[in-house]
DNA sequence: ACGTATAGATGAGTTTAAATCATCTATACT
DNA sequence: AGTATAGATGATTTAAACTCATCTATACGT
């Protein structure tokens, strides 16, 4: 290389500045260096970039054409550099409220305490998840998630209230809450499954339904009533005795939760947010 | 800065060619130098910008988005570059035929010699003047020219092929050969004036008119014929005996030869070559 | 008009970043 | 399997970048 690019960064800020002084400040250096910069352009390019007027200065024509081209190539550059500077130190994910309500956000310190370099940012909802660098983490069928995509596989058991009495099958009706999903591609939860592993074909069930997990689960917690949910969501309730599980064994589902392109994020944050979450929701 | 820029220089080629090796080889420099540009930098943005298969890379989406934002920064940048220095190190004049031919080229090499550094390029005609970077010298009437952008004020005189005998003005019929400008907006050689100086008012003189002052003098030289012409065009002849002034005084005239805006050309060469060839005119 | 403060220029000296060298690893090719 | 090639890694050297001390010119305040 001819010139070097730090002498053109140095006269690029100057010409922006209008000042030497300033250009050194902008740039953490001393007025000193960018003089010196602009000399050695200056000699090397056989070329007068700048008037000077005793203090003053001014762009000559040439100066004031290599301005434009260094403002613009640079800012182009910098731009770009920003962003993928933020991607770096930050993993932005979006997943659903449930997911995000009681796995995410419950976790984040965690998080952002074991990756103190790394700031977590959460969203839910319709969102842009093809805005570059955030992660999507979805809810769907098997069917339909790569295989290496998948972070969890899903299964499903009823909860209950921490303290309450576990309910018998056999004798009373039942209300349970459970999930019809918005999106009606989705499969309903794996009830009948669930009954038949736990031999309770015959109990007298009525279902209430709710189109978020997470609002079947509150419910449960509210009214000391019984939930049919996922176990990624529970499992932190469960621990921190606000749920509790009774004596029924959990079944598989066709759900699992996958992020698309899983090894197409090359950050670290990603990285490491995606190890990290995978750890947490499979213990 | 965060990041150097040499480092984004080293990961632009990289990411262009496509090999660590190449781009060493394009920047003169080792591929150890490039490999621990990439890896700092990739360091500082806690990001990956190749995959590594062993001896072979490629790209990572972010650093294909980087190397996007870098080749066409580092492009433009460059692309402006390249015309600024190579306007420092050539002149490039355009002007008349006449004062090329009879001044320019015949002085070129000696410029050259006396200015190693810069090469001289020289075009007549109707080229692009407004191209940036070339040196318009035109042939006109002073009150079109600013005062500082003159570099030559013109004088005609009559000149005849070197060696033969002076014309006896009184006696005979003369034929002189003389210039009509192509541009009519030009007003005619000041024949009459010149008549008026040395006396002649009464001679008998035959005018023969070409659109070119060059077209003149080449006739007068090779049918050993009299021009009335400017004197900047043949000094350089009479010095070399090609051609000869007789007893007659010169007449100064409207014309001159100007740079339009002479003080805007800032680049060594340009300056360089405007003090040479206003030293060269005005002897 | 004069004195002071400020911006930049210049040259020598110092510091830090960048490049190389030597060595090692993995992989492509014969 | 053996060799040649591309890149990684760490120590060392080299050169570029930066600062410091000093100087000049000019803008500005009184």
């Amino acid at each position: 290389m001819q010139v070097s690019l730090q002498a053109l960064k140095a006269f690029e800020s100057a010409a922006r500045r209008g000042s030497f002084k300033l250009a050194a400040e902008e740039l953490s250096l001393t007025p000193t260096a960018i003089s010196h910069h602009i000399s050695n352009l200056e000699s090397r390019l056989n070329v007068n970039l700048f008037h000077r007027q005793g203090r003053r200065i001014s762009l000559t024509g040439t100066g004031k054409r290599l301005a434009k081209a260094t403002s613009e190539g640079f800012r182009k550059i910098d731009s770009v550099l920003e962003e993928v500077m933020k991607a770096g130190t930050a993993a932005r994910v979006t997943t659903t409220s449930s997911l995000a309500a009681m796995v995410l956000i419950p976790a984040q310190h965690e998080f952002e305490q074991a990756n103190p370099d790394i700031s977590m940012e959460i969203s839910t909802g319709e969102s842009v998840d093809s805005q570059s660098y955030i992660i999507p983490i979805r809810f769907g069928d098997v069917s339909v998630a790569k295989d290496s995509d998948v972070i969890r596989y899903e299964s499903f058991n009823v909860f209950g209230a921490y303290g309450m009495t576990p309910p018998s099958w056999s004798n009373e009706p039942i209300t349970l809450f459970t999930t019809e999903w918005k999106n009606k591609s989705l499969p309903d939860p794996p009830l009948a499954a669930w009954l038949e592993t736990n031999g309770l074909e015959g109990a007298d069930i009525k279902l209430k339904k709710f189109d978020q997990e997470l609002f079947g689960i509150q419910q449960a917690m509210a009214e000391n009533g019984l939930v049919f949910c996922s176990t990624t969501l529970t499992t932190r309730l469960v621990k921190s005795n606000l749920l509790q599980q009774f004596e029924t064994r959990p079944v598989k589902s066709d759900f699992c939760y996958y992020v698309p392109n899983k090894d197409s994020f090359e950050t670290r944050s990603a990285d490491r947010f995606l190890n990290w979450i995978e750890d947490i929701l499979n213990q």
